[in-house]
DNA sequence: GCCCATTTGTACGTATGTATG
DNA sequence: GCATACATACGTACAAATGGG
């Protein structure tokens, strides 16, 4: 169920929206410490290739987190926790 | 500066992004009191007939209002001045 | 200062699904 | 059943900012 080095797979048939999915599997993996503090999240590009999405969609469920006020972006440099 | 019905127009040379000031435009009709409360906004096709802008655009513009509260959106009946 | 790769930002278009009336 | 309206998801292209060489 791995693909391209996602830990967590997003599930193509179900009901929950795949930005929805996404957000909550980068969620989760904030709140395990597996990014901390200003940490720096994986770029679109990346996240699109691990997770096999569109960079809209991935933007999306980013997005949702950027709302929260869990990450912050920054335009050239990257995606980081806040 | 009329153009299809829009009262105020898009500026497409300009450095704020077109979905912003699309934002901006609803933001001032609402506080204007041109959508009271639970007025219902254009549609996303209506708006974007009216100012020119692809759906998307439109929608991000929406977002932001949504996000402040301003709005809130219904699926199958459309959008509502909170 | 200049080029270049990377990364986020904006904007477009298209298609299909879901909910409401 | 049908028309309307929002929701999701895909794809493409180019702009702007950052940082390294």
């Amino acid at each position: 169920m791995i693909t391209h080095g996602a830990r967590v797979t997003i599930d193509y048939e179900g009901e929950t929206p795949l930005w929805r999915q996404l957000a909550e599997i980068l969620r989760g993996q904030i709140a395990a410490g597996e990014y901390g503090h200003g940490a720096r999240l994986p770029s679109d590009t990346t996240l699109v290739q691990q997770y096999g999405l569109a960079r809209g969609t991935v933007r999306k469920a980013i997005d949702a987190l950027v709302t929260d006020g869990l990450v912050r972006r920054v335009q050239g440099r990257g995606t980081f926790v806040v």
